[in-house]
DNA sequence: TGTTGTCAAGTTTTT
DNA sequence: CTTGACAACA
């Protein structure tokens, strides 16, 4: 047996060792977080408290799944089959897989993926005749997921007004169409597994049973119905090995709630908090930077970073006269860095939103550097792909309106939207699929659908004894997806992604180690199989029993419990595939921050440090907006091992339109001493005449004296880039309007307020102004009265 | 039915 | 500026 436990440092030491309690670790950036959950695994078994059946571990990513199951097996010589390691939605897919029809599921149910569930609702409203202008369907999404993600069935949602009534009774509509066609949407996964242990309690008690070892890795990213589900399957004795990082939260947007480590501590009753302090990342300047940064947010568990690697280079801050002066000298510095011998995938550039990589995109390009720009679409989201798995849904499940729609003119066969609408509304009156419907519809409209339906029905007749691969081969062939690709000028491209599509389909087979002739749509049973059992509950019989250690280990107690082709497409749903483009040779990472979150790169570039932009303005409108976007700004200074810059610029092609920011405000919350300024440091108040610290924030920024200077500096030419930095462009700007950013102005209506962005000029000139107690508006200075105040 | 034009909007994103 | 959605055409 190896030795587990060499060459962990104390804590890590200390968190690995627990007893079976509850425990939060709170895992700072780069201080081994992965290495502790899993050498805890590890560690349980070797030691005999857990057996891998028992052992429970939930991840955000596929990604992180597959790290862990990968290491873990690296680390372990056992058997570590029948543990379930995945991501919250992968593992409730699962679970309801397996007793699908006490969770009210049909066993072919399918997953809408988020675009599908908007074309779903889209689809609701249109044959409920509702005004997308009125209620849009985005919003509808929204209103649907959130309420989901907090446990809240349309019975239980709080409609405070009429509008909010309408959109309860359109997600009561929503859910009964999923019913309807059997699908289920991303947070639905979580609910519905939720509710069936809730419900179940024979069922409850078996997992809760099994389950004596949850890990739960990147706790700060749960949302709370993902932390009810834990303590669901926690229940009152089980132990939850939660790690996670506050200061590491930047999720809250789509759901994720800090609060539950305060709360896990609370409920559980924690004793065992141990914090990973000590960083095996960056060096000593980067982490002084990081922690610095990070320490003004109030609200945190408090963690500080330590480093024995030393000081380090400084980090590195240069200002730009524009967005493309930024780019270029960022592309001077790789080039430089290259020219050490640094390897170019060892350079990543980070910038906040993904509108900006563009002007950086194209001074790569003209640099001649290989780069590589993360985000985008992936795989199973191509048009083309959708396609095809479209067609296997409709094999599989012909109530599925969402595929039906999808195809039923793809490639065209003179069904037009007239004929849909007409069978949609038959669907509507038999309360039936598009699929039952299509017999209902008379004449010529009648006939086209008729061959469809039957094409449908011919396919599945076709592949019922086929194989996954040679499943997705035929339907790509039949449906006329291949032909059609193979006319279109430009379907190349399209052609060899269908092809993909039955490699991932061959893959996937492999994978899960069905024999290559298992047909796709059984559910295979495999006498001594070998690869993972997964377990499946009679939960029919009255007399469930549970399941010990010894009943899992024996295969032929463990028949799968989805066909090779529901899962194939759940796969395909959960696992949308990479999203990084031209992947494979060495080259300069683009990504958004938030892309990078759990990465780590020699040398960092984080750009367009700028009001506005970083923190972004829209954050202002948030609560806690600020501190998520400082936690940005700490994850992103984390990511560098060695050296890291930071650059802002004076202005900015956004949106067609210069505009003119000033430096984020969180320059003035980084230690002086671990910087080096590459262009001369002008102080805030020099050039803008006052900063708007909080501006929006929440804290009172006109109560700030004191803090202009008058500079001294004149226009400054960059030595390194060679290009003059005009260190007064901004006002130069006032000239032409008679304000300039930074400004504190009166409005005869909205009062007091400070000019926080001016773009245009003459006639056509416009200031953003920050009004105390109005909010940011956009004002046409020709029309505003606008006064500026001393 | 596919093409062309107009118009609005434009953080962050995994499942 | 650039993209996506949708309405008006040929």
């Amino acid at each position: 047996m190896p030795d587990l436990l060499a060459n962990l440092n104390p804590e890590q030491l200390a968190a690995v060792t627990l007893p079976n309690e509850p425990a939060l670790i709170l895992a700072g950036a780069g201080s081994g977080k992965t290495r502790v959950l899993i050498t805890r695994i590890a560690w349980l078994i070797q030691q005999g408290y857990a057996s891998p059946p028992t052992i429970l571990a939930v991840t955000f990513t596929n990604k992180a799944a597959r790290e862990m199951m990968a290491r873990l097996q690296a680390l372990l010589p056992i058997d570590t089959r029948g543990m379930w390691i995945g991501t919250f939605h992968g593992l409730c897919n699962r679970m309801l897989r397996a007793h699908f029809r006490d969770a009210g599921l049909p066993q072919t149910f399918q997953i809408l993926d988020t675009a599908d569930q908007l074309s779903a609702i889209k689809r609701l409203m249109k044959g409920l005749n509702i005004d997308d202008e009125k209620y849009p369907a985005k919003n509808l999404q929204y209103f649907i997921n959130n309420a989901k993600e907090q446990g809240l069935r349309p019975k239980s949602v709080d409609a405070t007004d009429a509008f909010n009534r309408k959109f309860v009774e359109l997600y009561e509509a929503y859910d009964q169409q999923c019913q309807r066609e059997g699908v289920v949407d991303f947070p639905e996964l979580l609910l519905r597994c939720y509710e069936l242990l809730a419900h179940n309690p024979p069922l409850r008690a078996h997992y809760q049973a099994r389950f004596r070892n949850i890990l739960v890795d990147e706790f700060q990213d749960t949302n709370k119905l993902q932390y009810a589900w834990l303590k669901l399957l926690a229940g009152e004795h089980n132990a939850i090995f939660a790690v996670g990082d506050d200061d590491q939260s930047i999720y809250a947007f789509r759901g994720a709630n800090v609060g539950n480590m305060h709360d896990f501590e609370r409920e559980f009753r924690v004793r065992n908090l141990i914090k990973l302090e000590q960083n095996y990342r960056s060096h000593g300047h980067i982490l002084d930077t990081a922690n610095l940064l990070i320490a003004n947010n109030s609200r945190r568990l408090g963690k500080n970073l330590r480093t024995d690697a030393g000081h380090g280079e400084p980090v590195r801050v240069y200002e730009a006269a524009t967005d493309s002066q930024e780019a270029g000298w960022i592309v001077e510095e790789i080039k430089a860095l290259i020219n050490t011998g640094l390897a170019r995938g060892e350079i990543a550039v980070l910038y906040r939103s993904n509108a900006q990589s563009r002007t950086i995109e194209h001074t790569l390009v003209n640099g001649g550097i290989p780069y590589r720009v993360y985000g985008g679409l992936r795989f199973f989201e191509r048009q083309e792909v959708k396609h095809a798995l479209a067609y296997l849904r409709l094999i599989d499940n012909p109530n599925d309106d969402t595929a039906f729609a999808r195809v039923v003119n793809f490639p065209t066969r003179g069904i037009g939207a007239r004929s849909i609408e007409q069978l949609a509304d038959a669907a509507r009156l038999y309360n039936c699929s598009m699929a039952v419907a299509v017999p209902y519809v008379t004449g010529k409209a009648g006939s086209s659908l008729g061959s469809f339906a039957t094409l449908i029905a011919k396919m599945r007749a076709e592949t019922q004894q086929m194989s996954l691969p040679e499943t997705v081969e035929h339907v790509i062939r039949a449906s006329g997806l291949a032909a059609h690709y193979e006319t279109e000028r430009e379907g190349q491209d399209r052609l060899e992604n269908l092809q993909e599509v039955v490699n991932a389909a061959a893959a996937f087979v492999s994978e899960e180690g069905y024999g290559l002739d298992t047909p796709a749509r059984s559910i295979p049973l495999r006498p001594g199989a070998t690869a993972a059992p997964e377990i499946a509950l009679a939960t029919d019989d009255p007399g469930v029993d549970v399941l010990d250690a010894a009943d899992l280990a024996d295969p032929a107690q463990n028949p799968d419990t989805m066909t090779p082709l529901a899962g194939f497409l759940s796969h395909a749903s959960l696992e949308a595939g990479d999203n990084q483009a031209q992947a494979g040779q060495d080259a300069v990472q683009l990504m958004t921050v938030h892309a990078a979150k759990g990465l780590e790169f020699t040398a960092v570039f984080i750009t367009g440090l700028e009001e506005g932009l970083f923190p972004h303005e829209n954050s202002a409108q948030e609560t806690d907006g600020l501190e998520e976007e400082r936690r940005l700004a700490y994850v992103a200074i984390t990511r560098a091992k060695e050296r890291l810059y930071l650059s802002f610029a004076q202005s900015r092609m956004l949106h067609g339109q210069t505009r003119y920011n000033i430096r984020s405000r969180f320059f003035d919350e980084l230690p002086e001493g671990s910087l080096k300024w590459l262009t001369p440091k002008v102080e805030a108040g020099a050039r803008w005449g006052g900063r708007p610290d909080n501006a929006g924030w929440g804290r009172d920024w006109f109560a700030r004296p004191g803090r202009e200077r008058s500079s001294s500096s004149s226009d400054y030419v960059n030595p390194d880039a060679g290009a003059p930095v005009p260190a007064f462009a901004n006002t130069q700007r006032a000239a032409d309007t008679g304000f300039k950013v930074g400004q504190a102005v009166f409005h005869t209506k909205f009062g007091e307020g400070m000019v926080t962005a001016l773009e245009g000029s003459g006639g056509d000139a416009r200031a953003q102004v920050r009004f105390k107690r109005h909010g940011e508006k956009w004002l046409a200075l020709a029309v505003a009265k606008l006064q500026p105040v001393e």
